[in-house]
DNA sequence: TTTCATTTGTTCGTATGTATT
DNA sequence: CAATACATACGAACAAATGAA
């Protein structure tokens, strides 16, 4: 069991802010380290010192590969399964 | 460790403006004097005293080189490896 | 029922950067 | 060369859905 390394954002590589963000949340998703609730899009912004606009779209990347759904007024939740 | 010459373009050389400037960013970029990222395009604009267009075709050679990765609202990164 | 807190969703304005005309 | 469009990213505010008191 070994945790996720601290988020350490690179501006200078050359991939998106918001895709970085993406990538550490399923490396903890995948650790066992968050769910079956994520943290909420605010609690995401201090956790991760982004604003709204990038947690959402890296929530958005996340959807989109599979790893999460999301419920409006409800939460972002881990899907299980492979 | 040589710093790279100053850039002077040679209006007689049969060798286009837009790749004079690639070339120069190239060896810049080997000698390790930029990068990760590069200069915004309105920098390089002014750095070399060409029109915006010519440092958009140099920055597309170097990409089809493979020496640089562009992100659209991030920037030109230099890309790592041989 | 209403009220409240929480959470996702949307929009506006600003800044920077690339892309297009 | 200039102007415009598009994309990321930030900050702020507000709306909408949910659930519990």
């Amino acid at each position: 069991m070994s945790t996720v390394p601290p988020f350490n954002p690179d501006p200078d590589a050359p991939v998106y802010l918001y895709e970085q963000v993406a990538d550490h949340l399923q490396a903890r998703i995948e650790a066992g380290e968050i769910g079956p609730r994520l943290p909420g899009e605010r609690a995401l912004m201090d956790e991760y010192g982004v604003a709204h606009g990038t947690i959402r779209k890296a929530t958005d990347l996340l959807r989109e590969r599979g790893r999460v759904v999301t419920l409006p007024g409800k939460g972002t939740f881990v899907r299980k399964g492979e």
